[in-house]
DNA sequence: TGCAAATACATTGGTTTCTTATGTATCTTT
DNA sequence: AAAGATACATAAGAAACCAATGTATTTGCA
């Protein structure tokens, strides 16, 4: 089952932050590639949502690019800044918390699994 | 805190459907300070982003509604249809699942708390 | 008693964010 | 050689929400 795109509205930049806090680097492709698969396919970035975004946050200062070459083919690797990686510390808890007032206002029990 | 306004983007209609099925009926101003109580103020509805809300459940056929009477000031109270009794129930379910899928995306901890 | 705040509905204009579609180009597999 | 995967990007439009505004009644308090 894949989840209704309005659910994933509003975390796609958090989910961002939080994989190049992870993994140091990563390039766009390979960042919805690895969504697909942490995911077991229920979220599917799109590339028009993804690109802008990773834009976007590079305007915000959070992220510096870095181009590689794979033969003739580019890629262009994303990573940190320093504010970046402050930023993505507060998304992520900041996300902690919505799942526990969402869960309050839900009703929902806790699994453990 | 109150949470940034993105993040609650998508999950207005659920809100507003388990509100709902737990109370039987409720008028759109009650659904605001209920939630405002209920999350300690951290979700704060706007008028703006309810009543279109509301008025599009009920073209959807997921919502009923009945005025009422205080005085001269009126109320419209909406209630679950049928349909809108099983959509509410899915909505809820598959809110909780984005929830087990976000944690695992964003290496959050289960607090008991 | 008069005024502010709360209650209660609603709409409009604008922004943000995402989707769909399109475009270019390279590399791999069959 | 063609299809599919890799890899970037943009543009037009839709969806969902916010801020502001508007109308009107009721309550609380000074």
């Amino acid at each position: 089952m894949i989840f209704s795109s309005e659910l994933i509205k509003g975390t796609l930049k958090t989910i961002v932050l939080k994989l190049l806090a992870d993994n140091g680097k990563m390039y766009g492709y390979e960042i919805t590639q690895r969504v697909k698969e942490l995911t077991a396919d229920r979220i599917q970035l799109t590339e028009g949502a993804l690109y802008p975004t990773l834009h976007a946050l590079e305007q915000e200062g959070l992220l510096t690019t870095q181009v590689e070459y794979m033969g003739k083919r580019v890629r262009k690797y994303y990573s940190l800044s320093p504010t970046g990686k402050t930023r993505s510390q507060e998304k992520v808890t900041e996300f902690s918390e919505f799942l526990g007032t969402m869960r309050i206002l839900l009703g929902l029990d806790i699994k453990t699994a």
